[in-house]
Formats: C-alpha cells, structure tokens, sequence
RNA sequence: GGCCCCGUUGUGUAGUGGCCUAGCACGCCGCCCUCUCAAGGCGGUAGCGCGGGUUCGAAUCCCGUCGGGGCUACCA
C-alpha cells in the first residue's frame, strides 16, 4: 500500500490540504504502508519556494512524517516534479509513438465556434474535432505558423470507477473529452505529470480532494495507456475527500484566515489537538467518543469510513478539542510546554533562573485545565514573573473594583502582616484572610477576594488566588497590595 | 447550459429496514459546585430538505423533486 501528497507550493499551508495529508498518513500508518511527499511544482510561475519549506515545516509540526519524499529522499528520487523533466519527456514520447496522444490544432475559440455551429453548448469545450486530422492538414496548419497541443484519446464509452469514498461514480460517454496532456512545446502539464508520477513512485491509493473528482475518468483513461506502454503496473484506486467548509456555504478560503495552519499554531494550538479536531472533519473514531491521540487514530482510522458530504471548520469546536488535549497532557509535558510557550513571547528568557523554573513547576499544575491554547500562558502566568512595579493592572480588572476595595486591601494587610513567615502558604493564606475579610468585614467571599486577585495578578481572571499568592511570595504579595491601595487614594 | 458530488438539531457526527418517543460532542441557555476563570455534575434547546413509492415497518431501499457545492484551462 503506497499513497501520497502532493502539494503545490502555491500558498500558506491550508487546513484543508492538512486534513487531506492526515487522511492519507493515517491511512498509510494504519495499513503499514509507505507515505510518500511529492512536490507539484510544474508550474514555476505560481509556485514559491517559501511555501514550499512552509508545506514541510506544516507536516512536521503536525507530526505527519513521510517515509518517501523530499528531503528525506527514497527509491524514487528526485521528488520534486520541476527536477523530472526527462521523465515527463520520455512518457510523452512513448504515448506518441503509441499513438495514445494526438496533436490538436484547435484554439478554444474554433471549438467553441463549432459547438456553436453543430447547435450545441460552446461551454462543452473541445469536440476531439482534431483525432482524424491529416497529415496534408497538419502540414498547412504548420505552415501558417500554427503548433499543436498533445491530447489524449478518451476511450469511448462510459467512464467509471469506484470512489473509496463514494462508491460507484459514472461518467456518460461523451461527456469527458480529449485532453491536452503537454503544450506545443512539449512542456508536460499536471494533467500527464500526476499520473505519470503516481504510476513511476507505485501508487496504489490516491485520497485527494473532492475538486479532482471529475478528472478522475480522464487519469485512469491516462493509466490505460500508461500500462499499455509499460510505464504504469497498478493502476490506483481513488478516494475523494469531502471539502472543507468556511462561513456561508464556500469552501474555506485561502483567504481566510482559520485556513492557515500558521495561525493557529500562533494562537497556541496543540499539534495533537488540532490533528484530532481536523480529523473530526469527515470522519469519526466511533460514537461517543471525540477525543484522541494520533496512535489512536492510526489504529482504528478506515478510508471507507471518511464522509462524502462536506464539514464546516468550527473553531469553537477545534478549541475544545485542543482544551481536552491540553488536560491529557501529563503535568510535565504541559509545564515544558508552557515554558516553551513563555519564552516565545519573551515572558521568560533562553536561560531561566532556577527560582522562576521552581514557581513555573508550581504554577502550571494551577492553569492547566484553565487553558484552552497554549497562548493564553503570557496572560494566565505572566505576573508570576514580572517585577513588582511592573504590574500591569489591567483596564477591566481595575474598572471591576467596588467601592469598599480600600477597606478589603487594608484589612487583607494587617491581616497578612500578623502572618508569621512560615505560614505564607495557601491554607494558612486563605484561612486568615476569611476571618480578616469575610468574618472581619462581613464582605461575601466572592468581593473578598476580588480586589486581592486584582492586586496580585493585574486581571480579572488568574490562577487560583491563594496559591498565586504562595508563589509569590511575601515580600511581592505585600508589595503589590500596598501598590494598588495606594492608587485607590 | 452540460456533467459530477453532497443533503440527520446552529456545527461535527452516530445510525447500513425494527434496539430511534433519533445517540454523542461542540455551541447556546439554566442550575449546582466555587476566591476569579476553567474543570466537573445536573437539566434544557434544537435535526432525518420535500414528495411519492417498496415494506407489517424507512433516517436507512427506489424514483422524482428542491437546495447546496464542484468541475467544465495550453493552472495545479
């Protein structure tokens, strides 16, 4: 079993091509077969080398290794098509000499006129008008400057096969026509160079998009002739994947911004999260049950059980998915995690001091069924590690203050100064400020401890408020009471 | 226009003739818990596009219809 992907560095990696290359990686695992990266890039005037190292960085991150392919090279090298040239040369000779291709004279516009002509659709296109051209016309044709284009002849009869995906899919005859398989030049066109490639690198299954579905009869009519001449053994079997949807009823546009993996790898999404939640699009592990890691996906993922009918990208959806992964996370893993997280946003530096790994370590056990994506951390964590004056009392957290805020901090004060210095931990913590605040004053619990969280942490919303309180320290804690009471006047 | 694909609550799905007074998850709403926010618990909201068949029985099979999408390049 060998499937592929076969990307053309066109753009930013899509979420859609990702779900496609997850399919055909979960296939391929799952079966024990080979997954194979080629690059299309025949067409040099689109295509980028920047997206290029993107598609390769995005398939990694995802943790989607191929066994085949650029960069990690195979049997079949080179895999990039723009360095394959000759191969393309020698198949499209072959298909001459065969007399599977013929040159076409016709411009788009004289098939059109014809179709006009007959009393038939111009939008029909090409009308294999130029199978029976002559040799004698041919020769006038070159003489007045005009070059040909390379066809295929489309068997006739009704063209059919069986969708992976979708079960038995017919074409009526007639309703697929010759196509140009290389331009005069002989330069090779994706519609030879992906079938020829498929059938060089041993194909056996291609899963791509649902927009290649109405190809299909033209590249298994391709694979007809590519086995008559020798070049192809297997023909593949096909399997079209459902689009993925954006707002409204459009496929999810490069446009749009939740296409881009980058996006949201830079919101703080998990790889394993947004892997899971790409895989919910079309397919399902089984009833009752949406959350999974990729090893449990490779066991129980099925080709035959992907969806035909196209999903919507829910973010919402996808960012629960990633908070689950983010609770699966040993404690570990979500602390090391974070802090690489810490340091990208320049919260934490390369080098952090022992003190500030020791209060992370304490920390992140507190946030981590609090976060939805890691790129909340700055905001959940930062004050842990921020000097004292340099605080940031947020806008909002600073308008939620109630009048009695005063009261609350100087109490909470006296209170936490009576502590005794080996007491500064969070029960003691709490225990003293109930009876300073709640029994002392009479304020509820919930305005209690309010204006303290605001004091401490800057926000409305943080970590638990005693512990971040124990974390801190005495000295810091005090600090930042006496600083926001001072600014109450 | 032609051809192709698709059609279960707002979203993703389970469902392959009786287990379906259609399950689960996300979302949304409410309640509980509670130092915030989460998490967790409980409850609620909302769906088989429509019309005909076939059958004792249809979300499941057939036909039609409507709706949506795609393809229809000397792009990939």
């Amino acid at each position: 079993m060998r499937v592929r992907i076969a990307p053309s560095p066109t753009g930013v990696p899509h979420v859609g091509f990702l779900r496609t290359a997850l399919f055909n990686w979960a296939y391929a695992r799952h079966t024990g077969g080979t997954f194979v990266l080629r690059i299309e890039d025949t067409d040099l005037a689109r295509h980028s080398e920047e997206s290029y190292h993107q598609m390769v960085e995005a398939l990694r991150w995802l943790g989607l290794e191929w066994d085949e392919g650029v960069e990690v090279g195979g049997p079949h090298e080179p895999y990039r098509q723009s360095q394959r040239s000759a191969l393309y040369a020698d198949v499209l000779a072959e298909l001459v000499e065969g007399g599977y291709v013929y040159e076409s004279f016709s411009s788009p516009e004289e098939a059109a006129e014809r179709r006009r002509a007959a009393g038939e659709d111009p939008q029909r296109g090409y009308d294999n008008a130029d199978r029976d051209t002559t040799e004698e016309q041919k020769a006038a044709f070159r003489a007045a400057g005009r070059e040909p284009v390379w066809r295929l002849r489309m068997p006739d009869g009704d063209h059919s096969f069986h969708d992976l995906v979708r079960g038995e899919v017919r074409f009526p005859a007639g309703s697929v026509p010759d196509y140009v398989v290389a331009r005069a030049d002989g330069t090779p066109l994706y519609t030879l160079v992906n079938p020829v490639d498929d059938a060089l690198m041993g194909i056996t299954h291609v899963l791509r998009g649902e927009d290649l579905l109405s190809s299909t009869p033209r590249q298994l009519a391709l694979f007809d002739a590519l086995k008559a001449i020798g070049t192809a053994h297997v023909t593949p079997l096909y399997g079209h994947m459902p689009y993925v949807m954006g707002e409204g009823n459009r496929k999810l546009s490069k446009r749009d911004p939740e296409s881009n993996l980058f996006v949201h790898r830079e919101r703080g999404f998990l790889p394993e999260g947004l892997l899971n939640y790409l895989a919910l699009l079309g397919w399902s592990i089984g009833p009752h049950r949406d959350v999974f890691t990729p090893a449990e996906m490779v066991e129980a993922f099925d080709i035959a059980d992907v969806v035909a009918s196209p999903s919507r990208f829910d973010l919402k959806k996808a960012e629960a998915i990633n908070a689950a992964h983010m609770r699966l996370l040993t404690p570990e893993a979500f602390r090391d995690r974070v802090l690489a997280r810490l340091q990208d946003d320049g919260v934490l530096p390369a080098e952090p001091t022992e003190r500030q790994v020791a209060v992370l370590a304490a920390a992140a056990p507190l946030v981590q069924e609090r976060m939805v994506l890691l790129g909340e951390a700055a905001g959940m964590l930062g004050f842990l590690f921020v000097d004292d004056d340099a605080l940031v009392v947020e806008e909002d957290a600073r308008g939620s203050l109630r009048p009695e805020a005063a009261d609350v901090l100087d109490a909470s004060v006296r209170a936490l100064e009576a502590l005794e210095d080996d007491a500064w931990a969070a029960a003691s913590l709490e225990a003293a400020l109930r009876e300073a605040l709640v029994d002392g004053l009479g304020v509820k619990p919930k305005f209690a401890f309010a204006p303290l969280r605001v004091a401490v942490t800057g926000r409305r919303v943080s970590p638990p408020l005693f512990e971040s309180m124990e974390l801190l320290g005495r000295d810091s804690a005090l600090a930042r009471l006496a600083s926001l009471r001072a600014s109450l006047g």
